[in-house]
DNA sequence: GTTCTGACA
DNA sequence: TGTCAGTA
């Protein structure tokens, strides 16, 4: 669309470029209420500069094997010190483990693997 | 051309 | 998450 109104801030093809999220994740992202815009009148979503760096970490936290739910609920303690609860420590410390039991099972594939290859490369 | 929603894979 | 359809 070319529709000119008065909402600025990033679209969503500007995120996507400055994130390396797809829009199709964006839009993902906002039906799971991890991140939010505003709408332009034809609709069109603009988001805060801020967005990238939310965008970011997002990424970064679904890539370490957080699901959409979890992120929902830590993300507001990341960068707000006041939104942290005792409850949301135990959460995290529970993320903590599963990421320390996921790296072991990594290094152990790890270790495997280049057994394999070493054997290979040796003939 | 870009984005939107809903739907299917 | 990609992609297709029909729009605005």
């Amino acid at each position: 669309m070319t529709t000119t109104n008065s909402v600025s801030g990033l679209r969503i093809g500007d995120l996507a470029a400055a994130t390396g999220a797809s829009a199709r994740s964006l839009r993902y992202y906002e039906q799971q209420e991890l991140i939010t815009s505003e709408r332009s009148l034809g609709g069109q979503r603009h988001y805060d500069d801020a967005t990238v760096e939310r965008v970011r970490l997002i990424r970064q936290l679904l890539a370490a094997g957080l699901g959409t739910e979890t992120i929902r609920e830590v993300l507001p303690c990341v960068h707000d010190p006041a939104a942290r609860t005792p409850w949301l420590a135990e959460r995290l410390a529970a993320e903590l483990d599963r990421i320390d039991d996921r790296i072991d099972c990594l290094q152990r594939t790890r270790t495997t693997l280049a057994a394999v290859i070493k054997d290979y490369r040796a003939g």
